[in-house]
DNA sequence: CAGAATGATACTTAATGGGTATCATTATAA
DNA sequence: TTATAATGATACCCATTAAGTATCATTCTG
């Protein structure tokens, strides 16, 4: 299991790589060598930050992402919610479906409280703390 | 992203199931209703559980599963590692190959220390506890 | 106005999780 | 002693998700 996915790895390097260039923009093409990461790949995520106001973008020539607020206040959570959902680690549901034991489950009420303790802990990190 | 796959789910229940029964031994055929599961699929998980020594099992006719340890010696994560393989949520492989900035990730000590108490906290939680 | 950038979206491929099928082996109960 | 009910082992298949690619439209600047 995985609690960070690619998308996740590859927007931190590349945020990092963004505050690192202190320019006003960077753009794709400028910086997913660095990442390590196709430039497409690269512009799907950046392109779901913004929409999440995590980065600015200028289009056109010489335009490129930015980020749109400070590094100490994008979390780690952030991230992760918006390229990968909200963080769940109780999958109640099954091919669309609640488990039929769901109420029941003795599981469930155990697992939902180490989600909430990681879920604060992943809300404590933030871009600031990777540089 | 999930903490728990099906297969400790439907564990722990056939566990809880077997606890209560409270016979020598339970066969598959007896307990795969009630856990919600087909049979061939519970055995192929309690046929796991057995040789990584939680169940003990009795071939031939009557025969069955039963637990190889008392209730609370046994742990959730050792089911998890069972089941699913030890937990990592750190999965910093890619089509086999380590991730090339694994050294130098800004990442994975961070994620490194939240993983340890996950692994920790599920060490802790027995089979007694889900009774 | 050409070119370099992002916006939007659809598609393809690889990996994994979930589930089935089959045959061999073993032991008991009638 | 033999039919039957159980596990042991293993190979296979399918659905879902993750990962990656491709394409065309739009925008801005030099």
């Amino acid at each position: 299991m995985t609690l960070l996915n690619r998308d996740v790895d590859y927007a931190v390097r590349a945020l990092v790589y963004m505050v690192k260039a202190n320019k006003p923009t960077v753009s794709v093409t400028g910086m997913h060598g660095a990442v390590g990461v196709t430039r497409p790949f690269l512009r799907k995520i950046l392109q779901k930050l913004r929409k999440a106001g995590v980065l600015q973008a200028v289009k056109g020539k010489g335009g490129g992402f930015a980020l749109a607020r400070r590094p100490e206040t994008i979390t780690l959570r952030q991230l992760t919610d918006t390229l990968q959902g909200p963080l769940k680690l109780n999958d109640c549901f099954f091919r669309k479906k609640l488990c039929h034991a769901h109420a029941s489950c003795p599981l469930r009420h155990r697992v939902a409280a180490l989600e909430k303790r990681l879920t604060a802990d992943i809300e404590a990190i933030t871009l600031r703390d990777l540089l």
